[in-house]
DNA sequence: GTCTATAGAAGGATAGAC
DNA sequence: GTCTATCCTTCTATAGAC
């Protein structure tokens, strides 16, 4: 499947590279054009004939940052090989890694800092992400015979929420931001041991 | 107990409260000295008179913020009219309700888009907020003769996430801002349960 | 489309009078 | 401490040549 994306001109290719990783990194406020431009090997002007305005260019690209950052839920088969505890393990450290990343990181911190000056964010970071996600394990969870889950969707949202605990709230205000993975492991290991206490058969 | 602080000067007080107004509602990037001075109504010369930069006004601020924002569980006494479930209901409910209030949002939204370029408001955040959380949350639980729970700051921070669900996150990017009174009644309800699940003896 | 050069506005910070 | 007036830098955006 050829998309159309492929004859999109190289130089804008590099200017949304340059404004992705800067933008990211820093925020919109501390990201200048002259910036973005000097990063892309690209003269203001160049990058004027490609977005029109600085905040076209920012939400053009958060917005399809967080089309293209699913949350690693999609691919949730159901492991024979594995009972419920070994799968939610894998699921959850899965899951927790995925929050933990720089990108993740900082596409939450881009759309929570700037929703309110450009509202369409905070639905396409939703629908994109946390929706997702929340959709995919809990169609997954309907499929375990060895729970009883009177609602999967609510299951789904705690089982997110006993992954982000003081490990990721740290990690988000720049404290620790490379946890260990033992670390990792003993917060994944906790929050299956406690949904498994409240869910399991 | 007189504080030194009751000889400052009106006009340092009127610059601090128009600061962090004007921060809190748009973020370090969208607000300018001029517009601070003009809020305080006070000339830019007398807001460097007291205060030596941006930077520091805005770092200023964000920490005093964080401590006067502690989590609401520094008042969780053991009251016996209650049981552990209604008691549990009560603190989460409280819980939620600051997490969701817009000064706590701001507060957490300034913090995690800045920590990058002012590393010392991540810890006074998380020292003034989630620690101080955990650790009263930890203490009461401890105290709950009905519950078997072999790791207090774990399960305390497995409370504190079960409250962080959708609801939060949808409320934190700007959808949803003000939840009706049902649904966070709703979350707090499931969270109860499910912790109850866990951790009742 | 792409460049160089620049306009025009706004920002952080300060000088100097009182 | 407080003001008015201003400096200098940086920013977004565009004009005009190729």
């Amino acid at each position: 499947m050829v998309s159309i994306e492929d004859s999109e001109s190289p130089k804008r290719r590099a200017i949304l590279n340059a404004a992705t990783e800067l933008f990211t990194a820093r925020g919109y406020g501390a990201v200048s054009m002259d910036a973005i431009a000097r990063e892309a090997d690209v003269s203001k002007a160049t990058l004027y004939a490609h977005f029109e305005s600085k905040d076209r260019l920012f939400a053009t690209i958060v917005q399809s940052a967080c089309q293209e950052h699913i949350t690693p839920t999609g691919e949730l088969a159901d492991d024979a090989a594995l009972d419920v505890e070994a799968s939610l393990r894998a699921i959850g450290g899965r899951i927790l890694r995925f929050f933990l990343r720089d990108r993740t990181m900082a596409i939450y911190r881009l759309v929570m800092a700037e929703s309110a000056r450009f509202p369409e964010l905070g639905n396409a970071f939703y629908q994109g992400g946390p929706a997702n996600g929340r959709r995919m394990l809990a169609a997954w969870l309907t499929r375990q015979p060895g729970l009883v889950v009177p609602d999967v969707a609510i299951a789904a949202e705690q089982f997110f929420g006993l992954l982000r605990t003081d490990l990721y709230l740290r990690a988000s205000v720049g404290l620790t931001p490379v946890p260990d993975e033992a670390a990792i492991d003993a917060v994944v290991d906790a929050a299956v041991q406690t949904f498994l206490r409240a869910y399991r058969l």
